[in-house]
DNA sequence: GCGATTATGTGCGCTACGCACATACAGTCA
DNA sequence: TGACTGTATGTGCGTAGCGCACATAATCGC
């Protein structure tokens, strides 16, 4: 019965999303989409303010806002974009550190969930997994937003190709 | 290699959360844990304010005005409880309505996850996931907050038992 | 009955966000 | 060149959801 699979599917989405947020609200002290936006800009693609905001689903003044609260910890440098209305957006040293700290952090907690099942079961999860994402119809645009906590060095093979600076 | 596992167990889990959350505020207008509470208080158990709480992870007073929102809406009563500070939580009809199709909505949005899936794959998926959720170690409060989403009408051999007024 | 505990509710502030608007730059077409 | 449209960023201003500190009411233990 698909609607006990989606159930279940359910309860260890929402078990994961919530570990995720734990493990950033205890490292960043910041909610929401901020610790996404930390990663994303961390890809190194310095993107503008405008391409963060749809990778983000926030709204313009919603991303401004967010890039404030990160200059103003000096995570995050604003450089000269590609134009002289667009704004780059860089990590810090510091931006650096607790991106790392973010996506090792995100990990742990999600590899507590896996630990039950045996090295075979893993397998066979992670084909089924990459086997739903790579089945998706999604805009490339879409894509970023999926891995927008991802971790990138970790995901070979990766069903959903990371943020593009040419694509965005 | 585990990590490159959690790392899609993360995405899927995301993309999970965010499907989730989009359906119920088309639905219900109302963000944060409020879709939560809704559930919740539909098993009809009667929950307390401290009860609530408890499960859907907030503060005592978010809860409280969590539910004078529910409340200012019609779709909650606050009757009395078993002591005379105490309060019971009830889905008013219009709750019940609301509650219905934000299961319903849930369960649609994760089913399109699942269907590039074959019959075989969906059982061999929620095989695996019921046995991560069966392994997990948790005391009976966190199991009502992982299932502070679930439409316990489709969850036959359910490895978390749902809201059960007398342990909670 | 009196203090400790439990349960709810209130004042106040904060964070993350969206809407409407303002401003600066870039391409286009006469 | 100059007006016009589109793009990109930034600014008031308000709102939703939440937490902290505090207040109030009821129950329990002795």
């Amino acid at each position: 019965m698909i609607n006990r699979t989606a159930n279940l599917l359910g309860v260890v989405g929402l078990a994961v999303a919530d570990r995720i947020e734990d493990t950033a609200r205890d490292i960043l002290s910041h909610a929401g989409e901020t610790p996404a936006a930390l990663v994303v800009i961390g890809y190194g693609a310095g993107p503008s303010n405008d391409q963060l905001r749809r990778i983000l689903g926030l709204s313009h003044p919603g991303a401004v806002r967010l890039v404030d609260r990160l200059v103003a910890d000096a995570l995050v440098e604003r450089r000269q974009g590609r134009d002289k209305r667009a704004i780059a957006l860089y990590l810090s040293k510091r931006g650096r550190a607790l991106r790392e700290k973010l996506l090792k952090g995100r990990l742990a907690a999600i590899r507590q969930l896996l630990t039950p099942l045996t090295d075979a079961e893993q397998e066979a999860f992670a084909a089924l997994l990459h086997k739903m994402l790579s089945s998706m119809q999604t805009t490339d645009m879409e894509r970023c937003t999926l891995c927008r906590l991802c971790d990138d060095r970790v995901c070979s093979n990766c069903p959903i190709p990371a943020f593009k600076p040419a694509k965005v």
